[in-house]
DNA sequence: TTAGGACATGTACCTTGGGACATATCTGAG
DNA sequence: CTCAGATATGTCCCAAGGTACATGTCCTAA
């Protein structure tokens, strides 16, 4: 049930519509909490009813942009401060690293050759969002702050990841016989 | 769809029973692959009905024991090899922290606080099991070399989320004037 | 002027995951 | 002997997520 406080932790940055709030979703948070469109109208019609967040305005091409109501925020509030953290990480690779043993070395190696190159990959683009929000180019809202803190997560995440996947293509493979 | 294949990958070990996976799910995976033992029941049984495991033994209190097939061996293996890496990272963790600006000063010190002991819990955990099995505690089969491949990437991420965790402690709050 | 593409919202369906509940079997402590 | 507790398997339902598909609206370039 976090789609439902993502969307209103972002309509608290000021009024959207789906369509905003999607592509928010895909570009910002796409690796960190990926969310379709549809279950975004669909919950942004739930919180509506709710009276967590009401229409702010109709535009051009149907376009509903929301705005979050008093409960709304208070809402967020709360789930931040009382509402205990989930801290479930499901993490295919990491499962499939179980497995290695099956795999014979040649596709190991090619395997972990593409994950360090993917994490690196992405820890790069965390990186220099990074630099340029600490550069000012972003301005110094509390919004984008906190931004810069999820971003260092990112790149501190992708790193070890990365790292890790490198790392492991050190590893000797096992020795059966001695076991 | 990972479920399926890390069932059959554990089952590639050696034959077991759904409680014994749902144990081993819930101590070894549980943070990185919860699974409840409803799930496993029944995907055994859709397993065995596809021909990818087998009944090896029944035991004492119904209990029943499953063995992986030639075709299952090679379905884990298909997996690993030819199967795209799902690389979705749903971590709630990271959701809240875009939302830090919407917390007090003191309540956010208090999670961020209340964070960064629990990965440093789970860090020192995995570190714990990494050091006894680099003593040989487990021997040296390469299902445990792929275990400690696994948890090493534990240790990596729980560290990089617990020093994340501290170093946003440090993070002055935004000043709103200057925006 | 018309067709393609971006903008924008939605429905329907299917799969997966989680929680509640039910039940059978065996062991050991008192 | 009996009852608590661990072992062991399962059903059922609901919530959440993903994909496919459908539709309407507006702009712009050929």
């Amino acid at each position: 049930m976090s789609l439902r406080h993502g969307l209103l932790g972002l309509l608290a940055e000021g009024p959207a519509s789906g369509y905003d709030l999607a592509r928010r979703f895909t570009e910002v948070l796409g690796s960190i909490w990926p969310a379709q469109h549809p279950k975004i109208y669909a919950e942004l019609g739930k919180l509506a009813g709710e009276g967590l967040v009401e229409v702010e305005s109709e535009g051009p091409r149907r376009r509903k942009a929301y705005r979050i109501t008093e409960s709304g925020l208070a809402e967020v509030k709360r789930w931040l401060t009382e509402v205990d953290v989930d801290h479930t990480m499901r993490l295919q690779p990491l499962l499939r690293s179980l497995f290695f043993w099956l795999m014979d070395a040649e596709d190991l190696q090619k395997h972990l050759a593409a994950e360090a190159g993917f994490y690196s990959k992405l820890a790069e683009q965390y990186r220099q969002y990074a630099a340029a929000k600490d550069r000012g180019d972003y301005g110094y809202s509390p919004q984008t702050q906190s931004l810069r803190v999820t971003v260092e997560a990112g790149i501190r995440l992708y790193t070890a990841l990365a790292d890790w996947a490198e790392w492991a293509q050190t590893v000797p493979p096992a020795k059966p016989s001695t076991d």
